[in-house]
DNA sequence: ATGGTCTTGGAAAACGATTTCCGAGATTTT
DNA sequence: AAAATCTCGGAAATCGTTTTCCAAGACCAT
């Protein structure tokens, strides 16, 4: 394997003159640089990246961590969407993604998963889909060891940032537009898992629209849940006059129940996902670019990773109908 | 950070006795042994194995190579579920998934992509999806210098196995059992990308049963498109009794087309995605246990690694119905 | 000239493992 | 009892980088 002495032989300077220029650091003069470039040109260079990370503990390794939870197939491909969105920028900017693991950490101390990462050399973290009891990765982050980012989360310190859309903005508004299409005054709103940061939010924004609306807010916990959404729908609809929902899959459960009770209830729902399209009836929801999100999710664990400091980050939404037609490709 | 060093003072032996035992090698006493596991006890050891990488170039790091090509959100399920059946396995039989890259690969002659695994000192690979068209990745596995795994390809040499489920006799089998449920002699056979591996599998399993139940056969290429499936079916399914496609997707679009135009034909589907529970009726469909597949996968390039000889191994699958109740959770 | 600051490039020590080789006892053979 | 063979454990080189420190020369001001 060609490796970084050998350019250094072909352009005749020493190696750690080699790394300097190869990493762009300062004091090397414009001719050697052209020698040292000419040299990996002809070598057809490439730097080791594992020998990289061991020597400065530091070269772009970088864990990315989805919390799948016991959700549905039928939202795999929102955590799709995410790990193509994280990959495809990490390559654009030099990060190496190394492990996409779900809950391999589980049952595992603060102390085991710090080791973990360390054995990996790893610096950086993106992590989707954190709930409120995940007490491991709640104090990985106070320790500010590793330089993370958090999707869907408000955590936020010198070391982590934070990226979302504004949930509860977003269920407010896809919520009063069903709202002005079909009159009621009479809620159901099915909430997401208990201690999803994303639930809170959502119910809050719900929340704001009932006070403001001046509506009767009728909550259940629908879990995320496509079945729990059709048993509440099929419990509670008939005398409520608009179902909203903090998923597209309850919206779908709860759409499916409406169609078999054989009423008409709006129902609304919150993703984006392309099962939107076959649930019988169109629907608003907001949708969520969801590889955009990890894309930015990346872009700034890479801020991070070069010095700055934690921040959050907004991302936009869109309000969409989706139907049948959207969707097919 | 507590590295062997660490290890070997605790114990009161050699770095190299310390390897040794981790590495489960001969030449050391049961007594040495009890010492050693004690101190990696005691100090909490994890060996870092990035270091491992780089001293041994051997130690487990392994790419995972999706062609996800242009297919529709509608299946990343299927991708998803490759990915997190990989990872999980990975992790159990202490393999690093390094990456999970797709296309990054496109525009790369084979010296660059052999550069690029070089210098992420990766020795194993894993191709999801590969079609007859990827020339790189064909002469990559005759180099034979990675040890590789494929998935849904017949590629197999000293260095590299293959992985599928017999792609025609299942094909047969589902087609087979839609014909025995539903009389008809003449087909139309919809099939998947032009240049795929199975594609051609499954139409052979086809003309196989076409040719022993005297069927009339019309084929024509829907590459595992849902709207192009659509509109073959609206254009030629009038005609036939039977719509055989090599794709759920497929299925899905042509039974919305029949639903359209308000005929019915019995249509069967392959793979065995979510999505089969919404097309609004019942079909019958291959389940391919994706997961399972990429765990095997894992398996045996694990089996390679360790000095196997390549070979082909085939999974079962399993007829299934698919409908809305099946899918809810 | 003399001394002091800048610039540039090299020597060498990490990083944390693996692995080869070698020597000293212990054990067996003659 | 001497010689040959085995076992076991240690010293040291190695993998391919990064990074620290230092020396030599260039340049400037005194």
């Amino acid at each position: 394997m060609v490796s970084i002495k050998d350019v250094a032989k072909q352009a005749g300077v020493a190696i750690s003159t080699v790394s300097k220029v190869l990493n762009g650091y300062p004091n090397v003069s414009e001719e050697t640089k052209k020698k040292v470039n000419q040299a990996v040109e002809e070598l057809n260079f490439v730097p080791n990246t594992v020998a990289a990370a061991l020597s400065s503990k530091q070269s772009g390794r970088v864990a990315l961590l989805l919390n799948l939870g016991n959700v549905a197939q039928a939202v795999d491909e929102i955590y799709m969407q995410y790990i193509a969105g994280t990959i495809g920028r990490a390559v654009e900017l030099n990060l190496d993604v190394i492990t996409v693991f779900d809950s391999m950490l589980k049952n595992k101390s603060l102390e085991e998963v710090i080791r973990y990462l360390r054995s990996q050399s790893i610096t950086g973290l993106i992590i989707f889909g954190m709930s409120k009891e995940d007490w491991v990765l709640q104090r990985l982050i106070d320790a500010q060891i590793f330089k993370i980012v958090t999707v869907d989360t408000p955590l936020v310190n010198a070391t982590s940032s934070a990226v979302w859309i504004d949930q509860a903005a977003a269920q407010y508004d896809v919520a009063k537009k069903t709202l002005k299409e079909n009159k009621g005054k009479n809620i159901l709103y099915l909430t997401g898992r208990k201690n999803g940061y994303v639930t809170a939010e959502r119910l809050k924004g719900m929340q704001r629209l009932a006070e403001e609306e001046n509506l009767s807010l009728y909550v259940r916990n629908g879990e995320f849940s496509e079945l729990q959404a059709r048993n509440l729908t099929l419990r509670y609809a008939k005398k409520r006059d608009i179902v909203v929902c903090a998923s597209d899959l309850m919206a779908i459960g709860a759409m499916r129940a409406l169609m078999d009770m054989d009423i008409f209830r709006p129902v609304c729902g919150f993703d984006g996902i392309t099962l939107m399209g076959y649930a019988g009836k169109q629907m608003n929801t907001v949708k969520q670019d969801f590889r955009r999100i990890a894309s930015e999710a990346v872009e700034e664990l890479k801020r991070l990773l070069d010095g700055g400091e934690g921040r959050q980050i907004v991302l936009d939404y869109e309000l969409v109908r989706m139907k049948y037609d959207d969707v097919l490709s």
